[in-house]
DNA sequence: GGTGGATGCGCACACTGTACGCAGAACGAA
DNA sequence: TTCGTTCTGCGTACAGTGTGCGCATCCACC
């Protein structure tokens, strides 16, 4: 060995102690994996590049995290850990409540795409503790709103279902989109000659397509739409509320 | 080659005239890997794997298709070609025209739960002809009923969100259950543990449990909490149609 | 100084999607 | 009949995957 490549003894280039701070942590590893996935998709986690992002090998891992699915449960009850919702006391203060979580829940999946590909094979997400937390908070909402115990849950059921539902649809939209690196009004665009000749024999989206080529603001559109759904899912709660 | 080895000459083992009938076809390939997907799941689909349950080499099948991602356009497609949607002609003929094709929605789902890992990466699904010529249906039912042209896609998202969301919940729920071999029942039983550790601190949550430990029949238990969403989303719909 | 447990890593295995180029069969034209 | 041309299937190959196994290293404690 040369003495170029001996290892410099100084306390500043000596190793840190590992137990105090060990190199790797699960908690550590589940954060790099969401940062990963947000910039590079789905695709792109595997243990190796999850590895390598964090200066370590690809079977490191496999000392915090059982596996592959298992990190997955990690991730997905990380990205719940995002969501708000508010107490809602005080009388309706629960559609409030209810709206402002159901768009805190939104935001989160806007925010990582990636989830709604992975909502439907996680099979036991609800037993994390940011989704329990979560549930709960929501099922305190409703209770105090007046819905009987069996009743809150499926309440709360139908709202985060819905909500579930448009996200994925609009995760999926935008992860195509992302992966063809143009905004979302230039891919709308380039897409147009395929719809087009999609909605041929069809007229009741014929005459949509040709109201939506009107509109300019694809986001205030999806805005709204997602709006829409939530006030008639929150006034056929209501109405069942006051009967 | 010795002489057991040589193609025996006739008519009934000349090997067909291949243009008349490929050995392969774009249908034939998309068939087998839905009955491929219901039996071994989403893991299992491989173009190796299908290739030979094609008796057909792996590369052959990219001959009828351009590659994994757009076969599995075609089969999330393809599923979507068992939805049936009835008229609903007649007054508040479309509520019920809603609900049975809502429950034909998720009756698909849950024969095909992997399409629910699928639906939040696949795109442009909403370009296939079966998604269309659905599409088209529903936007039938509800014009006719009376929703004004943009408001009837507005109403016809949410109601599939809604189904769609609560879909994915169920089959990921029930990919779970069938990895472990046992029936719903028995594994909600050996859960019980880990949930009832979950519940610690919880307290609406832990009497939520409380009162599903009571319930026997969780088929039901699922039927009537996506009834319940789905009446609710419906109100709040009828009530916007009336006003 | 010794011991025991925790941690990271290199190797290996079976498996993946798919690009490439070849072989044979069917067809139209000469 | 014979010659391209086109279509179809396949074998090989390459880079990349999850992860089981065993080794080397380090720390805390006796």
């Amino acid at each position: 060995m040369s003495i170029e490549e001996q290892p410099i003894q100084s306390v500043w280039t000596r190793p840190r102690r590992k137990r105090d701070q060990p190199a790797l942590s699960q908690a550590q590893i589940v954060a790099e994996a969401v940062r990963l996935l947000d910039v590079e998709g789905v695709d792109a986690l595997s243990m190796r590049r999850l590895g390598t992002a964090l200066n370590a090998g690809a079977t490191s891992l496999y000392r915090h995290v059982a596996n592959r699915d298992e990190l997955i449960e990690l991730v997905v009850d990380e990205v719940y850990g995002e969501i708000t919702v508010p107490d809602g006391d005080g009388p309706a203060g629960w559609r409030e409540a209810a709206v402002v979580g159901a768009e805190s829940v939104r935001a989160m999946i806007l925010r990582h795409p990636w989830v709604a590909s992975l909502l439907g094979s996680v099979g036991l997400s609800y037993l994390g503790p940011n989704v329990m937390r979560l549930n709960e908070r929501l099922l305190g909402v409703f209770v105090t709103a007046g819905f009987p115990g069996d009743e809150a849950e499926q309440a709360i059921s139908a709202v985060i279902s819905y909500v579930i539902g448009m996200g994925t649809t609009e995760a999926a939209w935008l992860t195509t989109i992302a992966k063809s690196g143009q905004s979302e009004r230039d891919w709308a665009e380039r897409l147009r000659p395929a719809v087009e000749e999609a909605v041929q024999g069809h007229p009741h989206q014929r005459e949509m397509l040709a109201r939506a080529v009107a509109e300019t603001d694809p986001v205030r559109l999806r805005d709204e739409k997602f709006r829409y759904g939530l006030d008639r899912m929150l006034d056929g709660l209501e109405a069942r509320l006051k009967r």
